[in-house]
DNA sequence: ACACAGTCTGCAAGCGTTTACAGTCACAGT
DNA sequence: ACTGTGACTGTAAACGCTTGCAGACTGTGT
């Protein structure tokens, strides 16, 4: 089943084969049709790793991702196995499980055998994203670094309309419960301090808290340990957590307590209160990530100049409400 | 950067260099290093297409998911992508939508450069898994066809635990919500089927339902109609839906209806009420399969003889209850 | 008739590794 | 001194495909 057979058995050379399945239109329509009905009769199809090495290219790219299984990884590499087969790219799929270490060495790894990487809110430091970069194209989510393409969303200003959506619930003590330390999680927080500031609100924070349901569990208590009537969480799954354990100590949500996720995964609308998000459109991210990546391969330096940006936005359900009368902080509020 | 360079800066011949980094005990200690040190100034890492072109292996695994946004398939991939870097592997992704015909495509396309292959759930006709895994060895999660190696759940003993459970609680009719048409429909509905007819009770079908969260909302009022007080769903992502669209139709789950679901997702203990649901490890199969696939890929002719089983249980949680008495179905329970 | 362009095909040299085989060398045994 | 052994290294032929170049052929314009 190599080209040879074929070619030996539609009785032509090597060459035109190969033609016939990468450019075919430099083929005459018979011999073409030869090859093909030779092509079948044996089952060929062409070595991917032979034509690899031959061209240079290897018509696969990959991604990274901090956790295979989080809902907004998901998404997003669902998007991109979407668009990258749509394009005929074939895609690795690794997870760093949010150790750098692991991230670096998953993507050097891939690096080596695609045209193109993906990195999902990469943490690692910004050397060793040059240095991949030096080594395949690469399009980064959620991270900026100059010189190195990347989908962005306003995500800052998102977050203070999440701030101000609460400001304007009558809340005013609120705390952020940080994520995984990294550009993902410091942008939300520039967003929160610079509003709450801007807003006049008393703002604090908790964490690092990992990205997960049962870390938001976690963070319930030491929540309401800190005397706040809002919270705005990392990502929904954290928010969901918060919520639970909440509502399972007799707290109201939103009644005693509003809390915002991030994200607006599936599920923000499944649980009870439906979540108050700042939605991310994370399959649009993967499909544009493709999209730029895939100019790169090509050759077209698009994209370098300025990383594109996605708009996310807050989306208000039943996870926020009107404050409660702050509990006693001491404070009044205006006289 | 190729082999060579690093042969001509160490002194050494090519072949030396590629001993260096396939078996590194049939180099001398000296030559090792100073092979090791040109490598290292160069920068050199093996080139993948060539190795993989020359030894006739890829190290490269592949698996096919219905869903890769789906939480049960999101943590098999999660699984299987860490225990196959732990193997030295690299892990292609591609979901198939649930659409067959890009199933057996990407199935395909991946087989060729893969040493082996992973098929969760797969829908596709026997024969062409058969010509599968004519072209690789495979392993499939979650369906069973002589000859082919696959990892398995108790599912129909399990699917029987949750009726007995239902039955248990007073319930007498109950409606399977279908998924997909497929083996793992199938060996809900057969365990579903037989277990209502073994315990008595009157048992029906909607369906299919694509396995999701609108499905289920979509399905939570043809449940309604259908004038039961329990509900068997295919998968946690259509029992959700089907209790949140009930709660909103102001139905009590489960004061009113009980609902189970299947997987075991985190979802399941994100959502009010907590879901009772059979559990599959999904996970652990992952592991196992990749496990079984490399035992394979090595020659080991292990687990061709009768497809690996796990555990699967029922995990009870908030969402069954006592039944109440049925509506009016016109019919008496026992005089 | 002849030159020329255009279309199609084949030749053969890669692409970067791996590995069977053979060669070299040092050393131990006789 | 000679052979045998083992440890190490090099030579060179694959692996299966791509592609620049050139040759063969057809048809057109003059």
């Amino acid at each position: 089943m190599s080209i040879r057979k074929v070619a030996a058995r539609a009785g032509v050379s090597t060459a035109t084969v190969s033609r016939v399945f990468t450019q075919p239109r430099a083929v005459a329509d018979e011999t073409r049709r030869r090859v093909m009905t030779a092509a079948e009769e044996l089952h060929y199809a062409p070595h991917p790793a032979a034509s690899a090495l031959a061209r240079g290219r290897t018509c696969n790219l990959g991604i990274v991702v901090p956790d295979v299984s989080n809902s907004f990884s998901a998404v997003v590499t669902k998007a991109v196995d979407r668009q990258a087969r749509r394009e005929g790219y074939a895609l690795f799929v690794a997870g760093s499980d949010e150790v750098v270490h692991d991230e670096e060495a998953s993507a050097r790894a891939l690096a080596q055998q695609v045209d193109g990487l993906l990195l999902v809110s990469p943490r690692m430091p910004d050397d060793a994203l040059l240095a991949l970069a030096d080594m395949t194209p690469i399009v980064m989510l959620n991270r900026l670094l100059d010189g190195i393409p990347a989908v962005l969303t306003n995500l800052y200003e998102a977050t203070g309309h999440a701030v101000e959506h609460l400001h304007a619930l009558g809340h005013r003590t609120v705390v952020y419960l940080a994520g995984p330390d990294g550009y993902a999680n410091d942008v939300r927080l520039r967003g929160f301090r610079d509003a709450c500031s801007r807003l006049g609100m008393e703002a604090s924070e908790l964490g690092p808290f990992a990205a997960r349901f049962q870390a938001g569990v976690r963070a319930a208590d030491l929540v309401l340990a800190a005397s706040v009537t809002a919270v705005v969480a990392y990502n929904d799954e954290i928010a969901v957590g918060v919520v639970n354990r909440l509502s399972d100590r007799g707290i109201g949500v939103p009644s005693d307590i509003s809390v915002v996720g991030f994200d607006d995964t599936e599920l923000a609308e499944m649980v009870t209160p439906r979540l108050t998000t700042v939605r991310i459109p994370a399959a649009m991210a993967g499909t544009a990530a493709v999209e730029l990546l895939l100019d790169l391969v090509r050759g077209r330096d698009a994209g370098l100049a300025s990383p594109r940006e996605l708009s996310a936005e807050l989306v208000v359900r039943s996870s926020t409400g009107p404050a409660r009368v702050a509990p006693d902080t001491g404070q009044d509020p205006a006289p």
